[in-house]
DNA sequence: TACTAATCGAGACGGTACGTCTGGTCTTGTC
DNA sequence: GACAAGACCAGACGTACCGTCTCGATTAGTA
């Protein structure tokens, strides 16, 4: 893809610095306050920026903490290229999970999927950037087990991904369980009669 | 249980014409406009009700939308009392997607779930008034189901219902895919290998 | 004057204790708060009196206030019947100023002439209950001792009046400088070549 | 003297245009309703101005009032400097007596005074940008008629500006009786034995 | 070495909703 | 019928946040 935001002509450039003040401050005021007590004036002040540096770069404040999500949590969940293709999934599953399990990186994610339940273009960026990479990876996963006859021929990719997610998503944002490494294997441990050829 | 509620003292008692209108207007709001863009003020003035009225009898926003989604749609997810213990389930989990396919319930619903996200006493509700409900209740077809050998007694229905619903919350939240009873019967079915005794 | 009103039908009569807790709550938080930050509210909780009863009696707050000065001061200012004309009027003023110079007679007494200035109906009734009593009394002792000799025949009435109690009421709202006796006492000695026959 | 107000940090600077609807929208409303049934609200909307840009500049309603009164007609009492000392002082008196005899000028004026006796920063401001100034211009201007052999050299300043402006306040404040220029010199000529060397 | 142009900080602006407070009125049950 | 209690409508209050808008001051590349 080519970078063609960086073709600019004179002027001055935009400040690496001040970019990354704000998606810092959008973190650290998150943690304390949550998305609602997250004005943007306290953003650009706590970061030394001005309004008008953070509506110019960014159109919304779910836009900031999605960036401060993403900037710092986007690729911790890459599955570990090792193993076979039903190892590899679980293993991503764990990462998620873990992610899931650290308050750091649980808030700014719930954030954002509570404000993506009323905000069309943050849900769709949320999906784009996030979750259907894990979706894809999961089912291009799934679809070497079978073809490795790890898993039976019959098997619905898309609706073993709803519950095994689902299943996490579930405890993280309705009944409030714990989510962790440990509960995903579980969650593999009590599908395997699913997964037996 | 004895309605202790009402043993109130002197003086004026509270208008049952002003609850119904604001959880009436409550909901034609929401679902014309969305949780934020929808005003306390706005609520008050198509009620024809004072502000000063709603705060009176709840805390918050999301309060009135908690009672205007129970008052509206909690009586509808009752489990028949007819058929085996593993049918019944079964049709509380259509009973449940059937909800959330239609708009009307699934918009107030949805933005209850979502204000739980940073509102710790609505959580709390929530759960309490809707999601345990349903728990408790798949619960203990479950054990009913594991006592008649219906399912295998080493079957951890917890965990099941966190694969079940969570599913339906997944969709509903998470990816956008619809959901309705036909997707519940698929799920049912994909599990089938695990329910076998 | 008949007090047509006791002239009741059955029922309940009116409640002494109730006028009396009233128009006391009043003075207290009156000089407590001051006129604005002094609720209906704030005066039936604390006369332990429903503002159903306040309202049955007194069409304004500041009809309560009204009430509640005329019951504690109005009969302090009776000019005393002994003494020839000037004297009693000198009399009359000093004890004016003395009631000006108490915090307790002050305050009320400045809230009403403040509240008088946007409300007509105050204002009569304040002219009428405080003012004109003052006004006529004093025209009539001016009268007299023109009569005896003891101030010129060409002197208008009205214009001392207005110069002396002006000066009195020009410090107590204008100029904020103290009123006392003693300060009546050097506006009549300056005002003696006037009243040199 | 020195302008330092002007020498402001970065950022925008503060509108005047704003700045005047405010006092027009203040003035003409005042008029129109007096000092209660005057909102902010009604302001800001009158004056198309946000309620906040109000309440950034002024800290209360009348602290408006008060710089719209002085806006318009404070440069109206400055006495002439022709005639002598005598001539001069009753040419103020009869300014100040002009002014309260048109209501777009008595009634804010009025509004004020009544507001100041509840508020003491608003009487402070009063008493420093109006009344002190013709009491210090007036103090001057007998100060100079007794140098000149024009005034008893006994006379106390303070309490003749007493006297004569007591009568003006008096009759807009407490009897409600008309105020003119007439008015003013009806008592310069019943002071005259006073006034006499 | 200028000139140009986009950036930056600061902060005022119009709007809109908030949650609280009063003023008056109305509706209960009790005396 | 007067009363205490207290719910009700209406509407102003002062605050907070949003997203836009001037400012003057930087800070590059271009001439």
């Amino acid at each position: 893809m080519v970078e063609s935001k960086d073709v600019r002509g004179p002027g001055r450039p935009r400040s690496e610095r001040s970019r990354r003040a704000v998606l810092t401050a959008a973190r650290e005021l998150l943690t304390d306050r949550g998305l609602p007590g997250l004005s943007v004036d306290d953003i650009a002040a706590h970061a030394g920026v001005s309004k008008n540096t953070i509506y110019r770069w960014w159109p919304t404040k779910a836009a900031v903490l999605m960036d401060a999500f993403t900037d710092a949590a986007a690729d911790r969940i890459e599955a570990p290229a090792d193993g076979d293709a039903l190892t590899r999934l679980r293993s991503q599953v764990r990462r998620v999970a873990q992610l899931m399990s650290e308050p750091d990186a649980r808030r700014p994610f719930v954030a954002l999927v509570a404000a993506a339940q009323h905000d069309t273009e943050l849900a769709a960026a949320l999906r784009e950037r996030f979750i259907a990479g894990r979706r894809a990876e999961a089912s291009g996963l799934i679809a070497t087990a079978i073809e490795h006859g790890q898993l039976p021929h019959d098997l619905d990719p898309d609706l073993i991904i709803d519950l095994i997610y689902g299943a996490l998503y579930y405890r993280l944002l309705v009944s409030g369980a714990p989510v962790d490494p440990a509960y995903a294997d579980r969650l593999f441990d009590a599908l395997a009669p699913i997964f037996r050829t």
